[in-house]
DNA sequence: GTCTATACGAAGATAGAC
DNA sequence: GTCTATCTTCGTATAGAC
């Protein structure tokens, strides 16, 4: 329990996240871990008892731990400021990658697998409920109610993630840049909707909720 | 050529979509597909001599074409009721399958595999550029220019997207609940703008454009 | 800790019988 | 048209040597 896992182990599950990012979830194999991170094939079992399973699901961890503190961090600095951070993450990501990378929180989500994927499913979940919360915080401290905030920043998250997908898709930039740009003026339209003490008519009645 | 094809190969293609959208890609294995379906086994490479690429082909196909006729008919009713016709269409199929079935389209996209993956992909970008298409026409026939029509028709298909992933990680309808909402009030600000002849600033300056 | 060898199953594809 | 082998490849996992 020491620290004394270090190359190997963590080579192996920055490889995982890659995978996961570009190819999905089922293309996360031993064979394609162990060939990106140059890891030895006896050191599997060793650094990971629970085998293909234990890899796959640190990955999923590690990758949304990673944008959940990164956009917790910049929160404090407001919504449009976190919006501009999440943004830039992306955007490096897909030029990085050539656009072969997107989310490997969508990746897992979209793979509804048999036995542990059920388990998985419900990590990403937490995952993006982590991000949804954090850019709620941002939101609220703007001035939006906490019912706005939280529909907004289900807006941002999903926006944005649907956009890294058409990127990836259309292997530019645009549909990324569109969505910020129309984001950052919705979060002004909300805003001056708060300020302006406006209890506009909503479309929906609250129903159909969880 | 002539059209005795009609059970088995109709039904196959039908089934490779549903795990296409439930488990992905990856996971449309010629054994699933025939369990599904029911179909015989020795029915694989008389109705698809191309193997599982072809039929994985086809039902990427068949799902992106049948949204994007329904996208470019409502579209004519103007964008708002394009908007309501694309959520409730995905509101169903969460519905329906209990949040275990997504988008076929962000399937491929997000698994970018490798050898006929490529050409996977870039039917994915032709479907996403179609619905895109339908929704900017409705956008303009609103009022809007060509180029917000555009960045909004963007905005539309990425956040709904993502709203259905997030839908399907949360199992319940409140990401597409909530982004159908900011979008109607986007939809109404844009048009706000449009008729009042604001050229607002814009963050972004076009750069980045492919 | 890392290696090799091997077992086992799943999956795609082909050949030939019916 | 459909069925039954069969081949091959790939991926997971284990065992035992070093």
């Amino acid at each position: 329990m020491g620290r004394d896992r270090r190359d190997t182990r963590r080579d192996m599950v920055l490889s995982a996240v890659e995978v996961l990012r570009e190819r999905g979830a089922d293309a996360v194999t031993l064979d394609a871990v162990l060939s990106r991170s140059g890891a030895p094939r006896g050191s599997i079992y060793h650094h990971f008892p629970g085998g293909r399973s234990e890899i796959l699901s640190e990955a999923l961890e590690f990758a949304g731990d990673a944008i959940a503190v990164r956009i917790e961090r910049v929160a404090e600095a407001g919504a449009t400021a976190a919006l501009r951070d999440f943004s830039v993450f992306w955007k490096k990501i897909l030029h990085d990658s050539d656009y072969t990378a997107g989310c490997p929180v969508v990746s897992v989500a979209v793979s509804n697998a048999d036995e542990d994927g059920a388990q998985l499913a419900g990590r990403a979940r937490d995952i993006f409920e982590r991000w949804c919360d954090a850019m709620r915080r941002a939101l609220v401290g703007d001035g939006l109610t906490p019912r706005t905030a939280e529909r907004l920043a289900t807006m941002v998250i999903a926006s944005v993630e649907g956009a890294v997908v058409l990127c990836r898709a259309r292997r530019n930039m645009a549909p990324l840049d569109d969505v910020v740009e129309e984001l950052g003026l919705l979060i002004d339209a909300e805003k001056f909707l708060a300020r302006n003490k406006h209890p506009r008519q909503r479309a929906s009645t609250d129903k159909d909720r969880s």
